[in-house]
DNA sequence: ATAGTTTATGCTATCGTTTGCGCAATATAT
DNA sequence: ATATATTGCGCAAACGATAGCATAAACTAT
C-alpha cells in the first residue's frame, strides 16, 4: 500500500504476532521456530519490506559503517586500499564511508568529527603529511571506537598498524642496483619526518654499507617527490656535475621526472643510468623503458586492515592488543635497471 | 562522566531546559534566543557532546548519506568522480558511501539493496557493463529516492544523467588526425552496445564522411579494449596487411597496447602511425611518445552529479524534472599524433 | 486597558528496531 | 505424578533526536 513503507510491525500485524518476534525471526534468532521464521520471511517479501539499518543502528549501537580516511581517493595506492577494505567489509555486511583529508590537517580533523557523528563502528586512516597533532585520533580511541592506521602511521597513538616493510624494500632495491653494477646511487627522499621515507633512506644506506660503498650526502636529494621535483633534482645533479650511475627514488613520480630529464639530455637508460622508483604506480609499466619499482601491496593492505578490525571486534577481551602488521613489499624489476 | 555519552538530554538537564530546546538551539532554530543558544553550545562543549546522526536520521528521515556505485574504485576515472562528488557533498554535510559493482550484475543488485537498507538520501551510479535489467534501479526510483546516472547510463530509466559528449570528442579526435594528414584511420571500439562506444564510433564515422574519406569496415576493430586487446587488434591489422596511418582507440589502454606493438615492430610513432586514445588515463602523459587523448572531466562530472542532486533536493516541486547534462570533453593533443 | 502578536520554551509522540524479562505451554527428569 | 527445563513468543522500555502543538510571558496596537 504505502510506498515501500512496510516495517516489522506491518509484518507482525499480518501474521498476528509481535514485532519482537518478527525482529528475531529476521535475525535468525534460535528462540524462534522454523515455521514462524518461514512465514515471516515470506510475508516480508510479500510486503516488500526493506530493513531500516538506521533504526537498527540506533537501537543496537552498531551502525555497520566503517570510515576510511585517506589523503585523496584518486590515487591508485589509496583507491586500491579502499578496494581491499571493501572486499572484506561488504562481505560481512559493513559499508564503507570514504573521507578525504587532502593532506590538510583541518580537513582531517573535520573528517574524523563527521565520521564520529555518523557513528561509524571503526575508522581506518592514513595520516596526512602535515599532521603532527593527534588529538583527533586520540578522541576516537577515547570513545572506544577501533582505530587502525595503514601505511602512514605514528607511534604516538596506541593502535594497530598495517604497513609494508619500507626498509626492506629500499634495501632490496639498492642491493639490486648494486648487483647490476652501480656504485654511485642517487637517492630521492622526502624532507618530511614521515617514517616511511626515513625507513627507505635507512634501507638505502644500509645496503650501501653492507656492500662497502660510501654514503655520499651529495647523492641524496630531498624534495616533495612529485614529478616536477624529480626533474629539478636531476637537473641539479647534472648542473653540479655529480657523478652517478643510478637513481633510486622513493616515489615513482620523481623517478619519472628523472627519467624524462635524463632522456632529454641524451642519456641512455638503463645503459648509462639506471632508475628505480617506489610505489608501482600504474604508469611505471608503460614508460620507455618501464621503471623498476616496489609494489606496496595496496589491495592486500586494505584487506588486512579490515581483517584486523574484524578480528578485534570478535575478541572483545583483547581489544587492547595493538598489533603491527608488516606486509612484504614486492620488488618489480623492469628494464630501467637491467643490463641488456 | 560516562565516556563520551552525553546526549541533548544531559545538556538540557544541566541547563534546566528541555531537550527540544537544546535540539533547536544546536540547529540554530530562530525561535531560540541567542543567550540560550550560547549556553547550550557552551555546555555541549563542556560535556563533550557528540551529535548522533543516527538518531537524527531516524527521526528526521534524512540520513545525509549518499551512495555512489561504480564498477571499481581503483580506476582513475571513477576515483576522480568520487573525489568530485565528495568535494560538493562534504561541504553540505553529507557523507559518501562507496560501493563497487565489479562489473557484476549480481553485485550491483546487492549493492543497491544495501544502500537502500542504509537509507541513503540519494544514489549516484555508473551502470555495470553487463547490466541489462534495470529493476534494481527502478526500485530505487519507486521508493522515491533520487537516482542520478553518470557516464554509463541507460534510457530505460527516467533519471537525470551526467555524461560527456562522446560523439563530439570522437569527432574532434578524428578530425585532428585527418588534419595531421591521416586518411586511413583505424578505430578500436567495444563490442558492447554501451552508448558511449556507439557515440564515439558515430563521431569517428561522421568526421570521416565530412572530410570525404571512406568508412572502411576493415579499419574498425572490436574488442574489450584492455591493453592486451589493443595489442591483439594491432597484430591482427598487421597480419592482415591492412594499410593504416593512424589508430584512434576508444580506450587509452588499448591505445597503449597498439603503441607497444607498433614500437616493437619498428614503426616510428608518430611519423609512420599516429595514435590517439580516450580517457586521459594518467599514464598517457608518461609514455614515449605521450599519447593524444580525450579528458573525460571526471572531477567536474562528480561535482555536477552532486550538484544536480542537491538542486533537485531543494526544488521538491520539480523532482520529476529529469535532466541530462552533457559535459564538454577536452582533446589533449600530445606527441603521438603530431607532425614534428 | 484590553485584545492580539510575537517570542521563547515546554510537552509529548514518534522514527523502526532491539532486547531483557516474563510467562505460558510443552518436554524431560525423578 | 510432581518438579524442573526448555521452547516460543509477547510486553514494554529503550536508543537519541525532532517537530507539531500548546503555553506563558512580554510586547504592540488601538
Amino acid at each position: 500500500m504505502k510506498k515501500g513503507k512496510a516495517t516489522i510491525h506491518d509484518i507482525a500485524d499480518k501474521l498476528n504476532i509481535t514485532a519482537s518476534t518478527v525482529s528475531r525471526a529476521l535475525n535468525d534468532n534460535p528462540r524462534i521456530s522454523e515455521s514462524t521464521k518461514k512465514q515471516v520471511i515470506k510475508m516480508a517479501k510479500q510486503l516488500n519490506y526493506q530493513p531500516n539499518h538506521i533504526a537498527s543502528a540506533l537501537r543496537s549501537g552498531k551502525s555497520k559503517l566503517i570510515g576510511v580516511v585517506v589523503p585523496t581517493v584518486n590515487r591508485n595506492f589509496f583507491s586500491s586500499i579502499i578496494r581491499g577494505v571493501e572486499e572484506i567489509a561488504n562481505g560481512l555486511g559493513y559499508r564503507v564511508i570514504i573521507s578525504q583529508s587532502y593532506e590538510d590537517y583541518e580537513k582531517e580533523v573535520e573528517t574524523i568529527e563527521a565520521l564520529l557523528n555518523a557513528r561509524v563502528d571503526g575508522i581506518f586512516a592514513s595520516i596526512g603529511k602535515n599532521t603532527s597533532n593527534f588529538e583527533h585520533f586520540q578522541k576516537v580511541l577515547d570513545k572506544n571506537i577501533p582505530l587502525i592506521l595503514f601505511d602512514r602511521f605514528t607511534n604516538e597513538l596506541e593502535v594497530s598498524q598495517i604497513v609494508i616493510d619500507d626498509y626492506q624494500a629500499a634495501y632490496q632495491v639498492t642491493k639490486h642496483l648494486i648487483t647490476q653494477g652501480c656504485s654511485r646511487i642517487v637517492h630521492f627522499t622526502s624532507a618530511k619526518k614521515i617514517s616511511i621515507y626515513k625507513d627507505r633512506l635507512r634501507g638505502y644506506e644500509d645496503a650501501l654499507r653492507d656492500h662497502n660503498l660510501p654514503i655520499d650526502p651529495l647523492l641524496i636529494e630531498e624534495s616533495n617527490m612529485q614529478l616536477e621535483d624529480g626533474r629539478i633534482c636531476t637537473e641539479n645533479l647534472l648542473k653540479k656535475a655529480v657523478q652517478f650511475d643510478a637513481i633510486f627514488s622513493s616515489s615513482d613520480y620523481a623517478a619519472m621526472g628523472a627519467l624524462q630529464v635524463l632522456k632529454e639530455k641524451g642519456f641512455k637508460i638503463p645503459q648509462e643510468v639506471k632508475i628505480a622508483g617506489f610505489g608501482n604506480e600504474p604508469f611505471t609499466s608503460f614508460t620507455d623503458p618501464p621503471i623498476t619499482t616496489v609494489d606496496q601491496k595496496a589491495i592486500p593492505m586494505g584487506r588486512v586492515t579490515a581483517e584486523t578490525f574484524f578480528a578485534t571486534l570478535n575478541n572483545e577481551k583483547t581489544d587492547e592488543t595493538q598489533q603491527k602488521t608488516v606486509l612484504k613489499p614486492e620488488l618489480i624489476i623492469r628494464q630501467s635497471t637491467q643490463n641488456k
